[in-house]
RNA sequence: GCGGGGGUGUCCGAGUGGUCAAAGGAGGCAGGCUUAGGACCUGCUGGCGUAGGCCUGCGCGGGUUCGAACCCCGCCCCCCGCACCA
């Protein structure tokens, strides 16, 4: 039998269209289940992450309609921000790599890729075909709700803009200056993505000592000011051009460099003459703490391009200082050409000042030893200076030079003594690079501090403790995220929500600003309930005031007055409070883990912001990233894979379930080919499973290894649950698929005669179980088995009690390892058995064994307590001496059986281990085709020629062979 | 560097103190079906062992415990994020 994935899929996804089942409206009666994916953005195709992501939504959607819930999933698109614009901005200039991007990659066609050149169409052209995807791949969406971000969905743009008004109403939203790293050529910040050079480096502060110099300052920067206890003298370039130039009023001696790079960072900036370094080599300038009069030496190893391009020197402690003033004694010539006395550098003393274990007074010069490093251009000196810089950071106390912060480590007093000596006036602090950054136009970057920017205040203390208030009330999945989350709010700064280019909603108060992409992606959540009645009654964007949205989602104003004013009709108005108020909060949301500093730290921070905390987010789901044949997807590198091109290839639920099975929790899926088809040829056996097993005939009584089933199928529906329930689809899919098949696999091969009315009920159940995960084949089936309607809204199976049978249960788990241990023996004796012999044990052991299980419950048994109790009874006590050697024997076994074993067996109490055999006997017989003989290990007519009855315990007869 | 996650058998991957030689899947092997099969079905799948046992084993090295994949200490390695950007 074969069968074409996408004729199922095609027919199911009408049906469920036409039946319109995944359309949720309000119905007070019914509880509801809210669940979102972040919206994904239309710069290419969706990928095979967005449908892992989305997988699990879905899945957690589906299982909670079939629990009775009122379940809504919406989905929109995601078109704001810079890279479409920046992509058909490319196409339009020809760009080659882009162009073919599209066309091998995105797979766009020939015709399409002209029209490429307009932003907006791009996004509707990817919109259009993640639509069908998302359709075929069969997530319940409600697509009367769907949306695009943007000024281009106006109403949606209106949102935003009561949004933002009201985060700055509100004081969440200020005005500020922030540093990027900016390219003077192009006159724009320069992210990781237009650099030549210098991916991943950031803007850092450095701080600035103020060393006195005649009537000016000598700004040496510095990341370790606490050295400036252990100053010996200063390092200038001799053949950097310097300038001195008035900054912020002040007489400052700094690089040229330095000074363009300041009047970038809103100093004002002037300057009164160049000179070259050499002009104030030999000279003193003073230490502002302790007032030491110290020389002014050579240092070519000092970049004019790096900070002010002023040294301070500290040998005890910089590996690069150390040798630098050692290439100075041993060349005395050097100094001789700058009119220096050989003896102001052999006077000079390194000044130790930071105690670190594993070093002695002077770390940099013992390290500088150790890895014998010629001179101040060895390349091992950065090596060096990361060693020491570590240790003494984080292991280091300081000395009682330091005064007032002797005896604290690096690590405590560094932002405290900033601040100090800031307030002190003898720092001050700059931004720079700490590597060479190089704009894509070849233009070096350095940082600029951009002003009049719109921030959301993230680091406001008590907005952060309502963010993490929310993460506390949250469920998080997986738990351990919860940290990850706390640990990211605390972290978070103010964020720059606005930027100039780009598609997007213009700031309402400033429309030359547009709202940043992660910034209008918050809380639109709430636009789904609403977008509905907005197309249902062609609101229009003019009419949804500030006053409508406050009135919707806060519940403010008079709605009579409103209906008069924008003219909505007062029922839609109130409909739309009310829509609100029900589907509201979200119950779950999901995304990569990626996301998770960002987007949904915003998503957490803006809803604390904005609602109260009834309506704050319930539950967050957090997954790993997809790669691709083991590695991580690159379109750039070719490692793409579009959700389309997988559902084409392999069908919906193939895809669904191979990306489903990869990874939960914050493991990362890795998506094989390879395994995409193992699983097309599993449900193409599932399929031919569940049509065999009900079409087979047999007894209609239930015997043990019924019950068993039946029992066992309760267990499985309790895994599936509680797994969905805490977003665990892998393991979910895997019990509901592998496991209970493997369930009935056994049952099939034990039961000579399966009872059909016991397969159905389990078919029926499995079905269900499964409906989630692949959710078209399981409608087939549902319908196979003669089930009416979908089982996408059947009821979702719960474990019924009654159906537990432990004592069934137990007696498997016997049969089980007695086979196990037959064909061990058989394995090792190798012979070839005619006859098996199973003797069971005697009620005496059962009641000891029942006895020191009972006494196991509380704690460890030892052989004294334990015989002394067993000694009560009359019966085990005419048998003493066999008791005692059985108890002997069992009690460590008794010790180390887990609880949960030892609450089943206690539960299911003495086992009628003769019949049970009995029942499976011709069962062992088909398995080593052999005579199987049972007998209790006390029958006086029992066939034992090796005396082996004896060994029998109970749930572990004993066993002769011949 | 900081923060988060992780290193398990041929591979993927579960497992967080005894049920563990370790779920499940893949691969491999054997048998069945078959004209044949890379299709399907069934079983087996660390080593050793003439009686249900023993040995080795969960990144590396120590330790705690009657008992450790799981707890503690030290070390090595991998992945993700680190801000104006989706």
């Amino acid at each position: 039998m074969s069968f074409e994935w996408r004729e199922i899929e095609e027919k199911w996804r009408r049906r469920w269209e036409e039946a319109r089942i995944f359309e949720a409206d309000p119905d007070p009666k019914r509880k509801k289940c809210f669940v979102t994916f972040p919206y994904p953005y239309m710069n290419g195709p969706l990928h095979l992450g967005h449908g892992f992501t989305a997988c699990r939504v879905d899945v957690y959607a589906r299982y909670k309609r079939m629990r009775g819930f009122n379940t809504l999933f919406p989905w929109a698109w995601h078109w704001t921000g810079e890279p479409i614009v920046g992509a058909a901005l490319r196409v339009k200039r020809g760009d080659k790599d882009m162009i073919r991007m599209l066309r091998e990659i995105d797979g766009v066609p020939e015709e399409e890729l002209s029209k490429f050149t307009d932003p907006v169409y791009m996004a509707e052209y990817y919109t259009a075909e993640g639509r069908e995807t998302v359709k075929r791949i069969g997530f319940s969406v409600d697509w009367r709700r769907e949306f695009h971000t943007t000024s281009l969905e106006p109403t949606y743009s209106r949102f935003i803009e009561w949004q933002y008004e009201t985060l700055r109403k509100k004081g969440y939203v200020v005005k500020g200056t922030h540093p990027v790293v900016w390219c003077p050529h192009c006159k724009s910040p320069t992210g990781d993505h237009d650099r030549l050079e210098g991916e991943g480096v950031s803007a850092e502060e450095y701080t600035l000592l103020k060393f006195q110099f005649e009537d000016t300052y000598l700004p040496a920067a510095t990341f370790r000011p606490e050295t400036i206890y252990g100053v010996t003298n200063m390092f200038l370039n001799p053949d950097a051009t310097y300038v001195e130039a008035l900054v912020d009023g002040e007489k400052w001696i700094i690089s040229k460099e330095a000074a363009y790079k300041l009047s970038e960072q809103l100093r004002k900036v002037e300057i009164l003459r160049e000179f070259k370094g050499t002009e104030l080599i030999g000279k003193y300038f003073i230490d502002p703490v302790s007032k030491r009069r110290l020389p002014i030496l050579p240092g070519w190893f000092v970049d004019p391009n790096s900070a002010t391009g002023v040294v301070y020197s500290v040998p005890a402690h910089a590996p690069a200082d150390w040798i630098a003033i050692r290439d100075l004694m041993e060349k005395p010539e050097l100094l001789k050409k700058f009119g220096i006395d050989p003896r102001v550098v052999k006077e000079i003393k390194p000044i130790s000042l930071i105690k670190v274990e594993g070093f002695g007074e002077y770390p940099a010069i013992e390290i500088v030893e150790k890895m014998k490093i010629k001179d101040q251009f060895d390349p091992k000196v950065d090596e060096a200076t990361s060693i020491v810089y570590k240790k003494e950071f984080h292991t280091g106390v300081l000395k009682p030079i330091t005064g007032k912060y002797a005896g604290r480590t690096v690590r405590e007093v560094k932002a405290e003594l900033i601040e100090d000596f800031k307030r002190d006036g003898i720092a001050d602090s700059m931004y720079d690079l700490p590597e060479k950054v190089v704009c894509r136009c070849m233009t070096r970057c350095i940082v600029k501090v951009l002003s009049d920017q719109w921030f959301l205040k993230y680091s406001d203390p008590e907005w952060k403790e309502l963010a993490h208030e929310a993460i506390d009330r949250a469920k998080i999945f997986p738990e351990s995220a919860r940290a990850y989350f706390h640990e990211k709010i605390d972290w978070l700064r103010d964020w720059a929500c606005a930027r100039r280019t780009g598609l997007g909603t213009p700031l309402p108060w400033s429309p030359d600003w547009i709202v940043e992409t992660l910034s209008d992606s918050t809380i639109y959540m709430a636009f789904y309930t609403i977008v509905k009645h907005i197309r249902q009654y062609n609101i229009r964007a003019e009419q949804l005031t500030n006053e409508v949205f406050d009135y919707i989602f806060f519940g403010l104003g008079d709605p009579e007055r409103l209906a008069e004013k924008t003219r909505i009709d007062i029922d839609v108005l109130r409909g739309m409070r009310e829509e609100f108020l029900y589907w509201y909060p979200v119950d779950l949301r999901v995304s990569a883990k990626e996301l998770v500093p960002n987007h949904l730290s915003f998503f957490i921070f803006q809803h604390t912001a904005l609602f109260p905390p009834e309506l704050w987010p319930r539950a967050i789901g957090v997954n790993g990233m997809l790669s691709i044949e083991g590695k991580k997807m690159s379109k750039s590198k070719g490692n793409f894979l579009k959700l389309s091109d997988a559902v084409e290839r392999f069908g919906a639920d193939v895809t669904r379930l191979t990306l489903l099975l990869g990874a939960e929790d914050m493991n990362d899926p890795d998506w094989r080919d390879e395994n995409a088809k193992s699983i097309d040829l599993r449900l193409r056996a599932l399929y031919r499973f569940v049509s065999e097993i009900i079409g087979l005939e047999g007894e209609s009584e239930v015997r043990n290894i019924d019950r068993w089933l039946i029992s066992v199928l309760q267990g499985r529906i309790r895994t599936v649950t509680d797994a969905i329930e805490n977003l665990k689809t892998r393991t979910a899919a895997e019990v509901a698929l592998f496991e209970i098949w493997n369930d009935i696999r056994w049952y099939l091969r034990r039961a000579e005669n399966p009872n059909p009315k016991i397969l159905l009920e389990v078919v029926d159940v499995w079905i269900r179980l499964l409906a989630p995960f692949i959710p078209y084949i399981c409608e087939e089936l549902w319908h196979m088995i003669g089930r009416d309607g979908f089982v996408s809204t059947a009821d979702w199976p719960l474990p019924d009690e009654s159906k537990v049978d432990v004592k069934a249960e137990e007696a498997e788990d016997m049969i089980r390892e007695l086979i196990n241990d037959t064909a061990n023996i058989i394995e090792v004796t190798k012979i070839t058995p005619k006859r098996i012999c199973y003797y069971v044990s005697s009620d005496w052991k059962w009641k000891a064994y029942l006895e020191m299980l009972q006494a196991s419950t509380s704690g460890k048994v030892d052989m004294g307590s334990v015989m002394k109790s067993l000694m009560r009874d009359p019966e085990l006590r005419r048998l003493a001496k066999k008791v005692s050697a059985y108890v002997g024997k069992s009690l460590q076994e008794v010790n180390t059986l887990p609880d949960d074993k030892r609450r089943r067996r206690l539960e299911a109490g003495e086992m009628d281990e003769l019949k049970i055999l009995n029942e499976a006997r011709s069962f062992i017989e088909r398995e080593f085709k052999a005579e199987v003989l049972i007998f209790s290990e006390d029958d006086p007519e029992r066939y034992d020629p090796k005396n082996r009855a004896g060994a029998a315990k109970p749930y572990r007869p004993a066993i002769y062979i011949e």
